[in-house]
RNA sequence: GUGGGCGUAGCUCAGUUGGUCAGAGCGCCAGGUUGUGGCCCUGGAGGUCGCCGGUUCGAUCCCGGUCGCUCACCCCA
């Protein structure tokens, strides 16, 4: 040890040494590869923006955890909290050159100053999906499907996630019949997202209370009697007489054929309980869960048709989501879903006497030059080491050059798995024009 | 921001009612002779028992503080 002190990572921060890597990657790589089968083109932006870009849009929930400094110039900014006002502001100087709608995804890695705890660190990566310049629910509907294709893509399925979707206009139309002030319907969302943590006397009171939003006792009533049973059926059957409400209601049931055509009827069911905190979201709002309650949100989004003009931009409608790496990390190995971890390479080169390291590394600089992985020791080790060094490193096979061998000119081939030996000429090895590699000659001979 | 639990080798943990109590397994390194791995055997490196202070003749073990981890609350990218 030296006398040196040591450095522990940041509280909230996390390291990835190879096999955590490997499972962040595994997790990127099904996000990419769904990404681009609904034609979505990946981008990203900046870690850090001026502190504005999130004071003045996000939920004040966000602000307060804002990762937020001065910097050399003294220019106040934040690391990314998320990643949607950023999306707005790199549009907003492009979005008319672009044919729309525009499909765009992007895995930032988002910050937030905030105590730890199970599933929410001080950063994260996070999916981002957004569909912008679509205004109809054919949009909203196929945001969703790639949010829980994600997550299909990973070995989840509808018995693991569902998804529970919610519409702020559907709810405003239904608070409009229950005589609720247009003024008052943000508050009302707001006291409905507790619905869950706080008992209905609590809600009532913020509601109708005097220190509350002053709906006034009737109308508070009202508004969690509708609550006791937020279906979709029901306000179809109970706000049937108002059109606004009938209007919005046959939109939503085409928004779930959508989701029924594309295969995801499972996964999905309305919900209109579902808040979301974020400020900016103006229709169709969705979050997905595990099934069994274990863990936090996996996913959460929506449709949020102002962000665009509001960051100096046209006005253009978006819907998107965001899916982040550590609660969806939980659900996958808590399902048993994590995949085997088991790195490789091709071949390990073993000289049994120094006089074969050179021929090793010509053996070795061709073979990478043909696209194979090869190593082969530094240290001059003993053979017995080596082998041992080409199993630990998961070499497909070892390539054995000992001076007999070499002397008639051929090479000792074993693949591991099988233990099996043959002889190849070295001239093949070191010759770029042959791109057959050892163990394909070993399988042809 | 509030409250509870925890903090001993790289990892998982044991241990002393304060005095050979600094340990085990795994991992790592090196050997088990002369050209062959994954098993086995032997040996080794590695910890100021999170940090600071207090009590004591003496603290890893008691007390206080602090930092970190963790769970819950708050809140929710």
């Amino acid at each position: 040890m030296s006398a040196y002190r040591k450095y522990a990572k940041l509280p909230g921060f996390r390291d990835f040494p190879p096999e955590e890597l490997a499972f962040r990657n595994h997790i990127f790589d099904a996000w990419r590869r769904v990404a681009g089968r609904y034609g979505y083109r990946e981008y990203d932006g900046p870690p850090l923006e001026e502190l504005e870009l999130y004071t003045d849009k996000s939920g004040s929930e966000i602000v307060g955890q804002l990762y937020e400094f001065t910097d050399k110039g003294a220019r106040r900014v934040a690391l990314r909290p998320e990643m949607t006002p950023s999306l707005a502001r790199i549009l907003a100087g492009r979005s008319r050159a672009l044919r729309k709608p525009i499909r765009w995804f992007s895995i930032p890695q988002l910050f937030r100053y905030e105590r730890q705890q199970r599933g929410r660190l001080r950063e994260h990566f996070q999916w981002n999906v957004d569909l912008v310049g679509e205004p109809g629910t054919g949009a909203d509907a196929e945001v969703l499907a790639v949010a829980i294709d994600g997550l299909r893509e990973l070995g989840l399925g509808a018995a693991d996630i569902r998804a529970r979707v919610s519409d702020r206009i559907l709810l405003s139309g239904v608070f409009a019949a229950l005589e609720v002030p247009p003024g008052l319907t943000p508050g009302v969302f707001a006291a409905l997202d507790r619905i869950e943590r706080e008992p209905v006397e609590r809600i009532h009171e913020r509601l109708a209370g005097p220190g509350g939003l002053g709906l006034g006792r009737e109308r508070a009533d009202a508004v969690l009697e509708f609550f006791s049973d937020p279906t979709i059926g029901r306000i179809e059957r109970d706000f049937a007489g108002s059109p606004r409400v009938a209007e919005r209601g046959a939109e939503l049931r085409q928004y779930e054929s959508v989701l029924g055509d594309l295969g995801f009827a499972d996964f999905v069911e309305f919900d209109f309980s579902i808040v979301r905190g974020l400020a900016y979201y103006t229709g169709i709002v969705f979050e997905i869960f595990d099934r069994a309650g274990r863990f936090r949100a996996i996913c959460g989004g929506g449709r949020y048709d102002r962000l665009m003009e509001h960051v100096g931009g046209d006005r253009l409608s978006a819907v998107g989501f965001g899916m982040g790496d550590v609660v969806l990390g939980e659900v996958v190995r808590g399902r048993g879903l994590l995949p085997e971890y088991r790195p490789g390479v091709d071949y390990y080169i073993i000289s049994i006497s120094v006089a074969e390291a050179p021929l090793a590394r010509r053996i070795a600089g061709v073979q990478r030059r043909l696209g194979r992985s090869v190593v082969y020791t530094l240290g001059g080790k003993s053979v017995k080491k080596q082998f041992s060094s080409a199993a630990a490193l998961g070499a497909g096979s070892v390539i054995v050059l000992g001076p007999d061998e070499v002397e008639r000119g051929v090479a000792v081939v074993r693949e591991m798995a099988s233990g099996q030996e043959r002889e190849i000429p070295i001239a093949e090895l070191t010759d770029p024009a042959r791109g057959k590699s050892p163990s394909e000659t070993l399988r042809a001979s």
